[in-house]
DNA sequence: TAAAAAATTTAGACTTGTCTAAAAAATATT
DNA sequence: AATATTTTTTAGACAAGTCTAAATTTTTTA
């Protein structure tokens, strides 16, 4: 097995892979709040492990073989989240640190039959897919309510930005996962938005647009 | 906090603890299969930390603060054993280790709301007592089998050997935590039992009856 | 395109927790 | 009580993961 440092980094790598193509040394060194020197050194470990494909200045990205561990974890950490939330009815913006210590516990029969005791959930609190025993999971299309025009709808169904302050606005906003919201103004000064959800208008930021997803 | 060596050095000295007043450095590296000289550098360290009390050559024992520590791992691990085992279906033999990686998981508030999700469990699946959140708990008055008189009744109420094999063997004889027993026939000549629980006759060794409690 | 800036790697060191071998203290034995 | 045995500690070393400072490579910019 990986040592909790080898995970680290691999979940590291993999959610920095989906915005490039390859990643480099001083994303991850600000991402797990390390030093680059660090970085480097766990990289080299990693590729000899053949996990990460490295190469000296040139970035890494997961080989199949890393990338499997690392969908594993994730799978852990949102099955873990879900748990939290629906069973021990924590709040989606305070189960992320607990989360961080349980993706991390190893029995894989475990986590098959905390996902069959939850009934097979595809989405994690804050809307995030959870991968199946094998690794596969459906994304599905989203845009952020920035990107929406006047009058197009949509169902809230995750999020860019994972603070806990962010959270804590929308749940404050009652704009939680799965609420159905219309686009009813958009001003132009400053980009923000006024949604109609249900009977609430609610006027949100640029930057809070920016970061809430719908499908639509 | 604790580190997780420190967490588990702590944890031994307790149960050793149980069998004498003071710990030996070898019987913790016994138990921790590990060397006595890594046992008396960490005894050390936990010295420092007014965790132990210690003074060379003169064994161990825990000071309050160790203790409280101690005690919260221990009711960690029991809860987590009994959510493996009412929640998730795993026998009484499975989850040791498992509950050993999740012992370490660190949040109070969430062992606190596993225990009110379970109804405030008062007894681990092997029928060892869960501290409450103060760290609390009662013993009930537990006799091995091998020390029942014949014709005198029970309530199988714990286990001295936690090993799967025990535990294993006991389910296949369907000795398990709540069945009513009664000492039938003791023979004299190995000391082996014979138990009579509803309409079977079980015959056990003198191992076995030792190692199987009883609350009268 | 050559110098400057930024990113990355190397070198050397530190901490934690472990090890083996040797020394010291406690306990048992004759 | 003196010696032998067992237990425990000390000494010195090692691997993992981290650090800072210096060197190297890549990228940017003038």
């Amino acid at each position: 097995m990986n040592t909790l440092a080898e995970e680290n980094y691999l979940k590291s790598i993999y959610h920095l892979s989906l915005n490039a193509e390859s990643v480099s040394t001083n994303q991850l060194a600000a991402l797990l709040s390390t030093s680059a020197a660090s970085v480097t050194d766990m990289l080299k470990k990693l590729a000899d492990k053949q996990l990460i494909n490295y190469a000296r200045y040139q970035g890494v990205s997961l080989t199949p073989a890393g990338e499997k561990i690392a969908l594993h974890i994730i799978r852990k950490h949102r099955l873990w989240e879900f748990f939290l939330v629906e069973k021990l009815d924590f709040k989606w913006d305070e189960v992320h640190e607990m989360a961080e210590e349980m993706e991390h516990i190893s029995s894989t029969e475990l986590i098959d039959r905390l996902d069959k005791f939850m009934g097979y959930p595809k989405y994690d609190p804050h809307g995030d897919p959870i991968p199946d025993s094998k690794g596969n999971f459906k994304v599905h299309e989203l845009k952020p309510v920035s990107m929406v025009a006047v009058n197009e709808c949509g169902i809230i169904s995750g999020v860019r930005d994972h603070s806990p302050a962010f959270l804590q606005y929308l749940e404050k906003q009652q704009l939680t996962i799965g609420k159905k919201i219309q686009v009813a103004e958009i001003i132009e000064y400053d980009h923000s938005m006024i949604l109609q959800a249900g009977n609430n208008r609610i006027h949100i930021s640029r930057e809070v647009a920016n970061n809430l997803l719908i499908a639509v």
